[in-house]
DNA sequence: GCAACAAATTGGAATGGTTCTAAGTAGCAA
DNA sequence: TTGCTACTTAGAACCATTCCAATTTGTTGC
């Protein structure tokens, strides 16, 4: 048995198979950084599998968000978005052009926003999202070739 | 014409009627800050207006929200939650039991995570949710009573 | 007061992202 | 091979929300 790459290795931990459709989608996921909707994802994914059916695709990225390999991102009550950029981070919403931005967040930062909870209060993780209007064409071209981001 | 309160001239204002429906809204709203979902406003409101429709609720929370009167708040993809504390504040949603607990934020913290944006990136808002466990019976129950929270 | 107009409410149908269900398929273990 | 379990699939179901068309209500000018 030849090493198994991050996916199968993260699958196989939680006692998961690594099947074509959860590779095939993680791929997609990794490819384009543009924290594409289940929709999104399933039409890219029909590109190499067509045969895939949506309720698959649903299932797959449960998978992947429980195995911690994708990050699930709700704006508002919009469909879901992707995102596998695992290190802590904040999301610009661009509301002209509906596109997502990751931004980086010093880690002095998130311990001053822990830090305002009162006593009592533990919490497991925290959500920041902005919502705007991003003009950056650079930056913006950058992501859209899958490299360094404003923030990753 | 006696003196309209806050809701009559909030509505006036966007040249809207206050009407019965609207401020039996508004108050279930104010009189108890459990964060309510659309339902459950539909439910308290019944009891003083038992003809009001759910389609009524909607709108009216809708336009209390257009009036900057009401804030609609997301988490996941759950029910839509509203709250009158319309200072900036960040969420706390305890996952036990359901609950939603404002954060008081310090001016100061603000800016700090508003400076993280890169520049060309203009913010008109920022949502700060945290997920986890609370067990703070002292301040849970002087949130039931309506009074200073935690966070106001 | 009364017509005429605009705003608001209503019930029910429609929408749409997501989840469920039941049946089929595939891979692994004895 | 047989059995077992995990996984995929199509389509139905779900449910918060929005839409629609028909009233009802309120307001304004006469």
């Amino acid at each position: 048995m030849a090493a198994p790459d991050a996916l199968a290795q993260r699958l196989a931990d939680s006692g998961l198979r690594s099947t074509p459709q959860r590779e095939v989608i993680y791929d997609v996921i990794l490819r384009k950084r543009d924290h594409p909707t289940a929709d999104e994802v399933y039409a890219r994914v029909r590109a190499d599998m067509p045969s895939i059916s949506l309720a698959t695709v649903y299932n797959c990225l449960e998978t992947l968000v429980q195995c911690d390999l994708v990050r699930a991102v709700n704006f508002e009550r919009a469909p879901t978005r992707y995102c596998p950029n695992l290190h802590p981070h904040a999301h610009f919403h661009d509301e002209q052009s509906g596109s997502i931005h990751d931004i980086q967040l010093p880690a002095e930062l998130l311990e001053k926003i822990s830090s305002v909870l009162p006593a009592g209060y533990d919490a497991k993780s925290v959500q920041i999202t902005f919502r705007g209007s991003a003009s950056s064409p650079r930056l913006e071209s950058a992501e859209r070739r899958g490299k360094a981001q404003p923030a990753a």
